[in-house]
DNA sequence: GACAAGCAGATTGTCGACAATCTAACAAGA
DNA sequence: TCTTGTTAGATTGTCGACAATCTGCTTGTC
């Protein structure tokens, strides 16, 4: 028998599609932080009963971008200056473990990926779609996660990934210009490819540094707003 | 008014209840890994209808300790001896990290809190109640992640903690004899009231080391049945 | 005018029934 | 004998309706 190996067919469960159709409007911002999800409104709207619908918030309140208030509703997640500071600090450390645990099996494979998903942020970036170039920028940047044969990790960054998406969509949204060059991956590229590893987590740290002080400025401009209220 | 702060009230949804009932079940191994549940059956057991008890499900999925097949069914997880070795490296990091955050947060309320729980572990182990042992000896240890004072991280770490306990559960039930003295214990508290953080952060990761390598070779001896089949 | 009680509407939580899908056993054909 | 098609039973996925709860308004009382 020659050695195909298939991937598994989708998943064709309403839940799921559902799943997919709420993340991708949370993480693009189209619901915005603190907004409440009305269940009969969302189910008409998608042509679907309410089972499902729940269902699928059920998932992404684990997922931690929806927080659900028994008979009360359920909400998009506030994003706090802190939120972000949280988040980025865990990311700092949790990158410096992936490549560590990746360096040794990096491959060719590996090195044609990166690439890959390099050349996708880029086309992204002259496309100018600020969306797909967030999505991107994380792609490639959770290779090593996906690389570092540690299930446990790659699992606990899905989820921080879905944070980060959001934080970067209300910043780009926020500020609404366009976005900073690619010059920052071409580096981290090229150091994943080298021979230092200390050197690749030292610009992983101060990489994410970068865009952060922007994202934690816009952070703080939303604390002040949200205590007007 | 006097400074009285409530502790907020308990949710009261038949969801949540089920979430509970199942996630002890889980982790302490009344259910055990690979198993099915059958929606029908538990739902007549617990005398509710399938809707809450599929949400809850659906969390416990993304919780991790559940998994589901759409149209198969819901299954607990498998427990791998590389689950075991990935959880386990994870939380050398994250113990390391929250250390480090912790440390000049410590005050005598975090001693207090630390001598509370440390006797809840002894009382634990005096009793001879494994179960509860495993609970609070990871309660103990989950105060350096409620100090942090990162949300992000304390979330990753009680995602972590539903599988220790699980890993550790299984372990127990298959030795099926009296748990190591709480020695270990005595040390790590000691360590964390110092003023030494190196050695603290040292004594974190070898102490796990400890536990792990007897989890490890039950582990393998899992993984060995499971080929049989 | 201030405040508590009570009511109406809207929304979430839960239920029982039906539809879609899977599994396993069996039958038919090469 | 092996494979393929069929079918019955069981189980999961989805639906529409009802119950429980919350929110805001109105009303009545002081």
């Amino acid at each position: 028998m020659a050695k195909l190996d298939f991937s598994p067919i989708a998943d064709t469960t309403r839940r799921a599609e559902i799943v997919a159709l709420l993340r991708r409007a949370i993480l693009t911002g189209q619901l915005e932080p603190g907004q409440k999800l009305n269940e009969l409104r969302i189910a008409e709207q998608m042509r679907v009963s309410r089972a499902p619908l729940r269902e699928a918030m059920r998932e992404l309140v684990q997922e931690g971008i929806l927080t659900s208030i028994p008979y009360a509703g359920t909400f998009v997640i506030e994003v706090t200056a802190k939120d972000i500071i949280d988040a980025y600090s865990l990311n700092q450390v949790l990158d410096e473990f992936a490549i560590e645990r990746t360096w040794p099996l990096r491959d060719q494979r590996f090195f044609d990926e990166l690439d890959r998903r390099h050349d996708a942020v880029k086309e992204a970036t002259r496309a100018k779609d600020t969306t797909r170039q967030i999505e991107t920028a994380l792609q490639l940047h959770g290779l090593i996660y996906e690389w570092a044969d540690n299930s446990v990790l790659l699992e606990t960054w899905q989820r921080l990934t879905s944070r980060l998406q959001m934080y970067f969509a209300l910043h780009q949204r926020a500020r609404n210009e366009p976005v900073p060059a690619e010059d920052v991956h071409e580096t981290y590229v090229a150091l994943m490819k080298g021979s230092d590893m200390r050197a690749a987590q030292r610009h992983a740290r101060e990489h994410i540094d970068l865009d952060f002080e922007e994202l934690l400025a816009y952070a703080r401009g939303l604390e002040k707003r949200a205590l007007k209220n």
